[in-house]
DNA sequence: GATATCTTGTCACTAAGTGACCCGATCATG
DNA sequence: CATGATCGGGTCACTTAGTGACAAGATATC
């Protein structure tokens, strides 16, 4: 099966599964009903997650992967700060994506339920060893390098952090305009990270 | 039931489960196995954790217990530093308690058990909490900011991994001379912390 | 010593997750 | 076009993690 084609019935599962986590509970919710809202076999579920909660991490990865991907497309010559302006700004001109919400209802309920909340901690520890490759690749540094991994730890919780922080902020609709302007929260992110590390990363490599 | 004994019961089973996953794996360690091991009813078992996994996070907490009170017994007119150290040496006369080793095998299995993996991240989770608060109180901020949550969930992230950096250090038992110098082990966490903060958590406060 | 509370054991039960086998689709090869 | 190998998914039986309900023994309080 090709990687792509598995990862988009896998975030369709999870779409449905998130759904129903919000709108009854995770405990209400069975792997039957799963199946039966995408229109699976339940042993079909079994075949793409290892557990009914998992199933809700594709959509939670969803919540980061174009920050993921913006970090990896970071080039050397520019700061973290001026490159996740410019990107984002780009970026948010198309529609956001459905999922985003979805992917802030799970953090939400993560807060009280302990299995939803292991999936948000592993899909960031998933984020955490992404950043691992990208901050070695950046400071040329070998791979399993202490220093390295650290620097990615550091970073990768400070985004939870922020992630948990907007979405909370999104979903309570209290001040929901601070967080449309892009060039503002490019700024905190890359100021974010660039703290955690020292201020190691974050700066354009001459 | 009062919180020692409650503690205590929970950290015994923890033992056993522990050196089950260790001996067998988790797949082939039932809950059924444990409870015999401990002299209890299955039923006892699921009475005092959710999962047969997360019988693992007592041990996985012991430590980095000594830690964490460590820093809640950090005055404020000392660095983290020579605080670190003081304390660490005064302690590392004290027989090592036998648990760290248990921990350790713990972390290593996390790298192959996801399930383990999850029970680790959530330990460490509780440890953001409480940095939280730590640091929180130490920068004389209100309890839910912002920048101190960032602050706890960095620190965390790094104690993490030096954790299991030194845990797998020991284990291999390659380089065990270096962690038994208290001193150096201290200086490393300190500075581990004030990077991650970007040097707000760690000098003393005047 | 009587009683209320608290913890554990027993047992029946639900549901998460797996193994084994089969079926239909797809695709390569003759 | 035929054929067979591979693969993703369905069916069903089965194991076991985990819960609810109630009884029984321990413990504390008066």
């Amino acid at each position: 099966m090709s990687e792509q084609r598995r990862a988009r019935l896998r975030l369709e599962i999870s779409r449905e599964a998130a759904r129903l986590f919000w709108e009854q509970g995770v405990a209400a919710t069975s792997g039957d009903q799963i199946a039966a809202a995408v229109g699976l076999s339940t042993r079909t579920i079994w075949r793409h997650f290892r557990s009914k909660e998992s199933c809700a991490e594709p959509v939670i990865m969803q919540g980061v992967v174009t920050l993921v991907s913006l970090m990896r497309s970071w080039p050397r010559h520019k700061s973290l700060d001026d490159h996740l302006a410019t990107e984002l700004t780009r970026i948010s001109h198309e529609p956001p994506p459905v999922d985003n919400l979805l992917a802030m209802k799970m953090i939400r309920l993560a807060d009280t339920e302990p299995a939803l909340r292991t999936v948000w901690l592993m899909a960031y520890d998933q984020v955490e060893r992404e950043m691992c490759v990208i901050i070695g690749d950046r400071l040329d540094r070998p791979a399993g390098d202490l220093e390295g991994r650290m620097y990615a730890a550091a970073a990768a919780a400070v985004v939870r952090v922020l992630d948990a922080h907007i979405g909370a902020a999104v979903l309570t609709g209290a001040e929901l305009t601070p967080f449309t302007d892009m060039t503002a929260v490019a700024r905190r992110i890359a100021h974010a990270i660039r703290t955690a590390t020292g201020g190691v990363v974050g700066g354009p490599i001459a």
